[in-house]
Parts: C-alpha cells; structure tokens; sequence
DNA sequence: TACATATGTTATAGGCTCTAACTTTATCAA
DNA sequence: TTGATAAAGTTAGAGCCTATAACATATGTA
C-alpha cells in the first residue's frame, strides 16, 4: 500500500496544507474501510495527504487520538441517520423502531471498518466521556421511541429494558452480518424481516407484562 | 510492558525449549487479557516464554496465525462450556436456552481479550474454515435446544430464526457489557434476567406463529 | 512591521514483524 | 552405534511504524 491506490496524495503548491486536520480524517476513514480497522497507519496516512509523516501529530496527539476523532465523528452520523430513519414512520410504531435499528445496520454494513472501531477498540476510550455522552444520545433515541410503542415515559423501566434488549439484538446481528457470521443471513433473512420480528416479539412481551 | 510484570519469563536449561508452541499460546492468552487485544505482540510474548524474538516462527507463520490458533483454542473451550451449562438443565426448558447464553456471556466477560479477537478481528479469519466449522458448531448448539423448546427439529426455519435472534441479543449483550455501553447493567440488570426475559419474547412469540 | 503562534519539515531513537543464515539438538534408518 | 536429516533455537538485519526534538516557514495580531 502506497499510492497509486484509490485516492491520489494531495499536491500542495503552498507549505501549509490549508486543511490537514480534516483531509487526514478523510484518508484515514477510507483506509479503515479499504485496509480493515487495523490496517491503517499514521504514516500511510501522512503519505496519502501528501505530508511528511510526522505532520499529523501538530493535529493529534497520538494515532489513537487520532482514531478518537474517527470515531466521535462517526458517532455524531450514526445518530443522525438513526433519527432520520426513524421520522420516516410515526411516532409510536413498530416500524419507527425497527428503522431505528435499519439505519444502525446500514452503518455497519456501509462502513463496517469504523463500525467495528467504534465498539471493538477500546484502547483509549473508556476516559472518553465526549464519546459515552453521543452514545447516551443513541440510546435514548431508541427507549424514547421503545417508550412511545409501549405508552411509557422514555425513563420507564418497561421501556429501558426493551430498549436495551432491541438494541443487544440489532447490535449483535450488525456485527455477525459484517463478520459474516450470519448464517441465517445466507440463507435469506432479510434484514427488516428480522428487525419487525424482533421488534413484535420484545414490544409485544413488554406490553403482555 | 517487559519482565518483572505478571509472569516471569522461562528459564531455560536446555537449548530447545521443549513446548514453546504451547507456552506462547499461554503468554499470549495472558497478554491479551492484560494489554487488550491489540496490546500485543509476538516479540513481547517471546521474551516472555525466555526466548529469542524470532524462535516463534518456528511454530507459527506470522503473527496472525497465532492469534488464529488462539481463537481456535478459544472457540473449542466456548463450545465446551455453552454445552456444559445447558445441560444442567432439562432438555426442552427455557432454562437450557438461557443456560447456553449464560454460558457465552461468562465467557465474554472472563476472557474479554480473546472474546474481542473472535469476533472483532477478520483479518486472516475469513478464509480459515476450521474457524468457521467450529462457529457453526456453537450454532448448532443454540438452534438445537431452541427447537426442542418450540417443538421442531433444529434445522427447522422457526427453530433457526429463534436461534439466529437470540445468539444476535445474547452477543450484543456480551459486546456491550465488556465495553461497558451497557446503562441497564449499570442500572442493575442482572445478567440471568435479562437472558429469561429475552429468551421468553423469542421464543413465545414464535409460538404463537 | 515584528513577534508569537500555528503548521510544516528533516532527522532520529527505539519498537515491531519477519527473513536469512547459522547452530544446536533430536530422530531414525542403516 | 552412527551419521544424515529435520526440527527448533540463535544472531543479524531490512524495512516498516510511532513519536519526539529541533528547525523552518507561514499567518495573524498588536
């Protein structure tokens, strides 16, 4: 891997790149995708945006920072798509919670390199609490939607527990579909198939309580 | 990270170690566990086992075909204990569904290190069959006693899409907890409650199908 | 305009992966 | 028993990577 890749190094005229911080995220969330979430350095990425190799660290402490911005920026997307697809059904249906769980797998199946970092990696994230704060974001998107299904406050036990059960469960078929784990997948599950299922048997035992 | 940590490196008498194949295995476990995932390395693990940092590619290719064997290893064990700890229940009994969740999610919170390389990593994994026949062996696990449940033969569509949904909830569960996302265990919930609720939802809901 | 700061560069230390070439030990067939 | 061959170590080193230090060049603000 050195150019002549996908994405031509950059070619400056001027000394100053003009925008490296954001060109490098660029370069290194397609390295990510094309390399696998492990397959990516620093100076790969250097190289790619057409710098020398020590010019990212005046933008990121280390390669992991680097990575954090990475993945705070994913998270922010992630979010968003999830709330979009959810505003495309009413409030208070099944269907508006399994688009919530349709956009989440659609992120890890369209950029399965970052997704596997923002949940696999954990090196410098547990301190992160910029990062545990857009994940709470993520979550109450699901248990106010969990909550407005069941006629609860988003805050309601009944609705946590739902939530967090969903979400295990389109978390867990995100992850074995991009690890092609997913047998029943071969087979020809489709993914909103699975999420209604899903979706009615949790909501539906939740209400029979 | 160097001697003096944990586990005091060998010391040989002999010129040939003896079992260094399994002595890397074992330091590696160990490292893997206490560094992370990626936290590792081949050199570090030789020292450890008191040996050159080239003698391990005697015994394995290159650093990913020591990981593989180490998941390999990692899924024989997970198969072994899923299957142990459904069979201290009756055949047929949610409780044996429940069981073999359990007994994943002990796994996943006992060996977080190796449980991420499982299912994190694909870097030489995709192609490595042996891998994936011993998945498919924890699948059969799940789908089997789902079926007796519900009163099908495993290979049954309604057995394998109860299995599939369950595996994905328990592995999310297993993920999200090891990555500390998980607010409802924070909150209290209790590993065995959340496996009957899920496993109750699932598996009533594809009764009344 | 001049100085401080931001953003580049080169050079370099030190770690890691993996291979080549060499050495020691074990095995096994005659 | 012995001697050839294979297995399992060792040292040396190429080439990659991270990260820092010291230096250079823009930029912006007093």
């Amino acid at each position: 891997m050195s150019e002549s890749e996908a994405t031509l190094p950059d070619r400056r005229s001027t000394y100053h790149h003009g925008d490296l911080r954001e060109r490098l995220l660029e370069v290194v969330r397609d390295l990510v995708e094309t390399h696998g979430p492990e397959g990516f350095s620093v100076a790969e990425a250097a190289r790619r945006a057409g710098v020398s190799t020590a010019a990212p660290y005046k933008h990121f402490k280390d390669r992991t920072d680097l990575l954090n911005a990475l993945v705070s920026d994913a998270m922010d997307r992630l979010a968003g798509q999830m709330a979009a697809e959810r505003d495309r059904y009413p409030i208070g249906t099944y269907e508006a919670v399994a688009g919530i769980g349709q956009a989440y797998i659609d992120f890890a199946k369209t950029e399965p390199g970052i997704f596997r970092l923002m949940f696999g990696l954990t090196e410098g994230h547990e301190d992160e609490d910029a990062l545990q704060q857009k994940g709470n974001l993520c979550r109450e998107i699901v248990e106010t939607a969990c909550g407005a299904c069941i006629g609860a406050e988003a805050t309601d036990q009944a609705a946590v527990l739902s939530a967090y059960i969903l979400w295990t469960s389109v978390h867990g078929h995100a992850f074995l579909s991009i690890d092609k784990k997913n047998k029943a997948e071969a087979d020809g599950l489709k993914d909103w198939h699975f999420l209604m299922t899903v979706t009615r048997a949790v909501l539906d035992a939740s209400a029979r309580r």
